[in-house]
DNA sequence: CGTGCGGACTTGACAGTGTCAAGCCATCCG
DNA sequence: CGGATGGCTTGACACTGTCAAGTCCGCACG
């Protein structure tokens, strides 16, 4: 261990090259030599920090689990946790990150090449799972305990997800606007949720 | 439009060798020269036929999804279609979908290459959402009519992204085992869609 | 005050990819 | 019987990820 990097956190300037390519063009654009030249590093200094492609990619979803775990929590002015109005504000956040940064989501959720196993991405990502759990209000779904907050991942998941397609928004547009819709659709689960009491 | 096709039905053989390094491979291997090869023609033949490989994924998408209505449907000796018990079904024989073949699954929903607007996907898409909805009982979700397929399609389609990145399978082995879990939140969700009676 | 060594990158190469222009060649129309 | 037309092939090109070999700089050691 003699030798200090040349350049700075090379490896902090790829990803920062890596997730603008990705926020412009997609996660087709993330090639490796087009990191290195907007690094302006060699071709192939991004398979020197990452291994390969999917290294890259991986250590760029770390970056963007932690993006959507700041999202979700906000600047901390939101409503207590673990009540209907947190659970409903976290969902809508979720939403809105994907809206704000569709490549993003993406990169987390649709990109097969990423490592999800190393420990790296499955903290972060469990982080982001975290801040939703603890805006869940302790809710029963017979018969087990403790799916609350997996019904209610899979719900602002499954919209965001549908959202993309298009399919929603012709049904949706059939009804209220499109925020209002997921708005109404989580308010009345995070009610579902909910024992009894709370209201 | 003088030529016949010098061998029969070249498109069609084209999508079975795309869907079968598909299922075997993933959608990277879907490579227009293993296809081409895999159909024994030049490996310029691909693009010839659907233009480019968005075009090729985009066909084999439609085709993926006249599958995926096909498997909702069933042999048709299913419970009434508008009931509780038939909305539960064909959730399950989504998520059964998904794990039967998850790479066509993949290709899907989460592709992007894939062209959603052409209108051979599109309408087989739809195809697919129509079965889910016609199964769906009539339900009230406060304050917009008609969002409840919307709420079924996303909580299915979110279990079962979710599914696939493992967070759901920790979740679901503290409790019961993740068909039971599945089937129960399912249960639940269409109780809970379905306004008063009917039960 | 060298001197060599090890590690941070670079250079150069290779096989494989998608795409396109040009070509071949069987078939149909005249 | 002779074009011409359209189905598919051939050949080429730029670009990709990956890897082996090389370069060069700073530190440890004599």
């Amino acid at each position: 261990m003699t030798n200090p990097p040349r350049s700075p956190d090379l490896r902090s300037r790829l990803l920062d090259a890596g997730l603008e390519l990705l926020r412009n063009a997609g996660v087709s654009a993330v090639t490796m030599r087009a990191v290195a030249a907007r690094a302006d590093v060699s071709h192939a200094a991004p398979g020197y920090v990452f291994g390969d492609r999917a290294g890259l990619l991986t250590a760029m979803a770390e970056r963007g689990f932690d993006e959507l775990t700041a999202h979700l929590s906000g600047r901390g002015d939101g409503p207590e946790a673990g009540t209907i109005n947190s659970m409903v504000e976290v969902g809508m956040r979720y939403l809105d990150f994907e809206r704000r940064e569709p490549e993003i989501y993406r990169l987390l959720f649709d990109t097969p090449e990423i490592r999800r196993a190393e420990p790296g991405v499955a903290t972060a990502g469990a982080a982001a799972f975290g801040v939703l759990t603890r805006a869940v209000p302790p809710g029963i779904v017979s018969p087990a305990y403790g799916l609350a907050p997996v019904l209610a991942w899979a719900v602002v998941h499954g919209l965001a997800s549908l959202g993309r397609t298009g399919a929603l928004d012709r049904q949706f547009e059939q009804t209220v606007g499109r925020d209002a819709a997921q708005h109404a659709l989580l308010t009345w689960i995070a009610h579902a949720v909910t024992p009894a009491p709370t209201d």
